[in-house]
DNA sequence: CGTTGTGAACTCATTCACAGCT
DNA sequence: AGCTGTGAATGAGTTCACAACG
């Protein structure tokens, strides 16, 4: 039966932005240096096709120049716009333990665009105490504090029997996305996006990837 | 095209392999309580369709019973035998910065069967410190150490511009599964297994997923 | 009944191969 | 010459729908 939607252009998948991430990457490295880069230099570098990386980059626009490549600030210009990072995001952290520390050192951070606004608890004794420059406030202020913050994303780490609490005061203090670093699925109401990053099923996968000797991920190994 | 060896036994893809871990979890917190669970429970949990469910348990051999449902218990098994976790992993970690020492007092590393052995780190003031019940030793101790402990999975928590040395390093070690905190592609031996954990891949995917408002992940919102 | 397992259909993603521009 | 963009072919993964079975 014909063909109700012929039209393959239009939407990126996950994964295709995913690699959006890792062109960027690459890309931003060479920017100041040097004019172009091809489409087999990218797929080296981030370990897919070439063929993949000329589907991926024609999808947001026709920003090669044929017989020359791909000019490197401009598909910087064009991968940050793609993936919705050509502006600034301001985040606020929930769960201020080891690994809300490690992750306020990290410089990736604002590096990427990412302004971390705010910090909340409920340990009383954590409350009050300045991480990083910046207070940890208790949890009853964070509807008031995300909206005066203009806060849209928010980091979740909390322990997994918290996580979906949180993450309920987390949805309806108004915050549009959230990094979830606790152990468990949250559910969310819907206008709200989840990144789940799963430290226990990430091991599982290592421990599957070697159990199983899978070559792995992004593109094997030369040698 | 540049996979020499694209998948041995051909059976489970990643994402497949990740469901699998997913549905252990759950499945886990079944096992002790109740004797069955259907596909439809699961998928509810996971955020996938029963019938995606239903293949993905079928592809691991006739566990369940029809009419019924699956076993709770035997299904971890299954699912345990599958992934690879049927066993103890002993790990060692490169890096005892915070990331690391989040890392250290996570329980659901040794709750998933991950012993982690060692810890090693270059900067002097580091070494000869105890972390968590563990001394940290110089890096020049890893590869004797990797034997002695027989240790076959590292995590590598240092700085990205030490990152692709520091891999180099341990998987001349022996050690055959690489889990990288740092933000940047490694490149490994062949028969050596990396997963990547790339907070700044994973904050440009939900800065995207929320720019363009997609449902996202593991089947939001129903309504 | 209810629920699994699975051929078949279908959708989505990737690669091929080459036309078209520089 | 070199390199991109893209139809067409291929492949991977997912859902449909129902037979098979307790």
């Amino acid at each position: 039966m014909p063909d109700p939607t012929p039209n393959p252009d239009g939407k990126l998948s996950r994964a295709a932005a995913q690699r959006l991430s890792q062109y960027l990457r690459f890309a931003r490295t060479l920017a100041e240096a040097d004019g172009t880069v091809s489409s087999v230099e990218l797929a080296g570098a981030v370990g897919v096709s070439a063929a993949q990386v000329r589907r991926d980059l024609a999808s947001l626009g026709h920003l090669g120049q044929r017989g020359v490549g791909y000019d490197a600030g401009g598909l910087v210009e064009a991968l940050r716009k793609a993936i919705g990072v050509d502006r600034r995001w301001r985040v606020v952290l929930v769960g201020v333990g080891n690994l809300a520390r490690a992750l306020l050192k990290y410089r990736g951070f604002v590096d990427h665009g990412f302004d971390l606004v705010g910090l909340f608890d409920s340990a009383p004794g954590t409350i009050g105490t300045v991480v990083e420059g910046l207070p940890v406030e208790p949890m009853s202020n964070l509807a008031a504090a995300v909206k005066r913050l203009r806060a849209e994303l928010g980091v979740l780490t909390v322990p997994a029997d918290a996580a979906q609490s949180v993450a309920d005061a987390m949805a309806s203090a108004g915050l549009k996305g959230l990094m979830n670093f606790a152990p468990v699925r949250i559910r969310v109401p819907a206008g709200v996006s989840v990144v789940p990053v799963d430290l226990a099923i990430q091991l599982e996968q290592l421990a599957f990837a070697v159990h199983f000797n899978e070559p792995d991920e992004t593109g094997v190994a030369k040698e």
